[in-house]
DNA sequence: TTAACAAACTAACGCTTGTTAGGTTTTGTA
DNA sequence: TACAAAACCTAACAAGCGTTAGTTTGTTAA
């Protein structure tokens, strides 16, 4: 989110996170969007380019606030053990943060162009990379055994991504309850051979 | 699959499950789908009265197979820890048979008008009732030591769900090394806390 | 006050889509 | 073989959608 970010291209933004994520980036018309904005339909055109564009903003968004937000909350933490359960934590808080916008980001794919496509998958794959890396470190560190630490890394994101589709902000469960219970659950799971 | 079922109304169900996981629903046409069908657009209201019942009978076909077969592969088996790695293992490799057919089934929930939602709603959580039933037994056993059974079947289930995401069939992974490192991963999950 | 610019409205365009209705061809059965 | 039903083709309809182009409105600076 820049800092000169018009405040009717952040709620049409926002705006359209919500909608996408309830009927689907397709099923979404821009007219719909504009009411929920507070303008008409053509007035988006004011604020970008194309209805495609709102998508790839939001994805691109995303993806970039996960690739470094983990960096900054990881890159201090030398064991692996911890490092994982730090990165599954942020992940999780993440997208209960942004449920919206997580949930669109990992659901609408297929409704990129092929351009913005190769840019997501892109970012997606140095995500994903960052949590193989630790499963690797942890391997090395005998405190994982992991056979498969790519398959194990798109186990353990899917799943925690998964938060995303069923958490609701009013729900009576506490976030670090959630994560706790993901995190004793994943960490188990990749020590589990090593103990 | 009932035993009438048309030659070519089976062709276009494996067809439509194939594109529309390719596309979506909402993107995908009835005129490509019956092109790729062998028909011309108009052709398909002979086999099907709308665009739309076409994805509910491939999504309730899916939901129930899963429900029924699951079932059958666990009845007879009275441990819980063992039945879990049943479940898992029988979860698993449906959704690595049918790929398109559970892709869609799990991604195109937003497509169905109200009525069909319903209907599909209702046999997820009857799905889901199961793996819940199973660790709530195992907590029972002491076998298992999960503090929210819900949330760790959905973990569970979204996680195992997410391998037909990314599973091809020309990959060079075995289905059964999937399906090992899936069941080891959630058995020592699921046991952690209680070893 | 005036001019410029940003933001928004509005009508309409061109295209696409699910679907229908009527006609033709193919298949199955007596 | 004849007939009916099933299957398919085809043209077209009605609705909707992303987008464009022109107009209007509000704001700001000179």
């Amino acid at each position: 989110m820049t800092v000169n970010k018009s405040p009717r291209k952040h709620i049409i933004l926002k705006e359209a996170a919500s909608l996408f994520r309830e009927k689907g980036f397709m099923a979404s018309t821009l007219r719909e969007l504009a009411k929920r904005s507070g303008v008409q339909g053509g007035s988006i055109y004011h604020h970008f380019s194309s209805k495609q564009e709102i998508l790839y903003q939001i994805m691109d968004y995303t993806m970039t606030s996960l690739i470094y937000k983990l960096d900054a909350e990881i890159k201090d933490i030398k064991d692996p053990l911890k490092k994982l359960r730090k990165a599954i934590k942020f992940h999780i808080e993440y997208h209960v943060t942004d449920t919206d916008e997580t949930f669109v980001t990992d659901t609408e794919i297929r409704s990129l162009d092929n351009e913005n496509l190769e840019k997501i998958q892109e970012k997606r794959s140095v995500y994903e990379g960052k949590f193989i890396k630790i499963l690797n470190n942890g391997n090395s560190a005998k405190t994982m055994a992991i056979s498969n630490t790519k398959i194990a890394a798109m186990a353990i994101l899917q799943m925690c991504t998964g938060v995303s589709y069923w958490y609701k902000k009013d729900s009576h469960l506490k976030i670090d309850d959630i994560t706790e219970q993901y995190v004793n659950f994943i960490c188990w799971g990749v020590a589990g051979k090593s103990i």
